[in-house]
DNA sequence: CTGAGACCTGATTCAGGATTCAGGTTTGGG
DNA sequence: CCCAAACCTGAATCCTGAATCAGGTCTCAG
């Protein structure tokens, strides 16, 4: 069960109702990334857009609205910012490292705003669960047509190691970015890169 | 910044008492593992125990009370699940791959209930990160003995792993249990371990 | 200039739910 | 049996905060 969804409210027409939507989305961004969902008061956002209460529901039909447009955007954004990071590279154990980088990137600059999408698991699950798949998709891809090149061992199932790589890519994030509002040390990146190098690259291969 | 502490209520003295704060945890337990911290409702937790809504506040100051009392039990529970599974077996690697069934288990028959940890996160911070310390603790000082006796790879930093396989547990817990509603099947297992043995065993060791 | 859209406003409504409290009821030691 | 302590009760209180709406204000095409 997903959840319910209000009817959408048209886009505004002007280009001022287009700029007090990007005031309020922008509110919102900082108001929900700052407090969390239930914490988080639609009264607070208007007044950081600088726009009356009533404003926010020209623009979007309830509260959750909001929330599921910045999930999404994130979302959006985490991929982007880990594509670019990657394209260049050609190895992908070397890909990996640099994801993990990018990723840990965007939690810095993210902080508080990467916890909306953790709210999502009890706010709307199947949204939650639809930033994962999204992430894991594009992830298996990847992995599929390096185990094609030769570059991660063969007999890894892409789907799981997606889904392992994300759960230490969370895992770093909380205990380094979230509470220590660090990148992870030294220490730490370079236990990453052993263990994946030797995890994921096949037994006899040697760096491109 | 934790949380204001309300004034504990004594514990009951007769054992009546005993028994009704008991039907209380019970049924909170449930009710907060089925619908999460803001949705649930003491009414619905004091209804589902059988006693009136008042009695709630003879046994706990407020909603986060019992809350927190869930969590430290459910930490507490799964690191004792942990332990057991782990107790007879002798080689680390084995350990861990036991460690995890025991919490796909855990997570199996306490599905909702997991989710109070994870909302933890918004709800009490200090609390959230208390549990994952409690559990990081723990893994450190078994990883670190194991390095001791050759069974992990020494160039390994044990915190780092602790988390990164905690992280891997959480994401494979979402992905099987909490999805398919099933253990992770056996690719997923096949590939878990590949990437454990591969991943923190000495280049040079034998199994025992 | 002007009027029809398009936009904006914030006091008010209203439902939900945590917490209180002014009395009961039960229990067990004496 | 008696009563003081220990428990229990749930209607009433009180607060919070999402969502509404009756009336403005702005803007630009004609």
């Amino acid at each position: 069960m997903g959840r319910a969804t209000a009817a959408a409210r048209p886009l505004p027409v002007t280009a001022r109702g287009q700029r007090t939507r990007q005031k309020l989305i922008d509110a919102a961004e900082h108001v929900f990334g700052h407090a969390g969902y239930h914490q988080a008061g639609i009264a607070e956002v208007t007044q950081r857009a600088g726009v009356g209460l009533g404003t926010f529901y020209l623009y979007f039909p309830d509260k959750h609205a909001v929330f599921a447009d910045l999930v999404r955007a994130l979302n959006h954004r985490l991929r982007a910012d880990i594509q670019a990071a990657i394209a260049k590279l050609d190895d992908r154990v070397d890909q990996e490292i640099a994801g993990f980088d990018a990723f840990f990137k965007f939690l810095e600059h993210h902080r508080n705003l990467y916890q909306v999408i953790r709210q999502a698991e009890s706010v709307d699950p199947s949204l939650h669960r639809w930033h994962y798949e999204t992430l894991a998709k594009g992830y298996v891809r990847g992995l599929r047509a390096a185990q094609g090149r030769g570059q991660i061992s063969p007999d890894l199932d892409p789907e799981s190691v997606a889904f392992a790589l994300m759960g230490i890519a969370e895992a770093y994030g909380m205990r380094w970015v979230h509470w220590d509002k660090k990148r992870p040390t030294l220490a730490a990146r370079r236990s990453l890169r052993l263990l994946i190098e030797r995890g994921l690259r096949p037994r006899d291969a040697k760096r491109p």
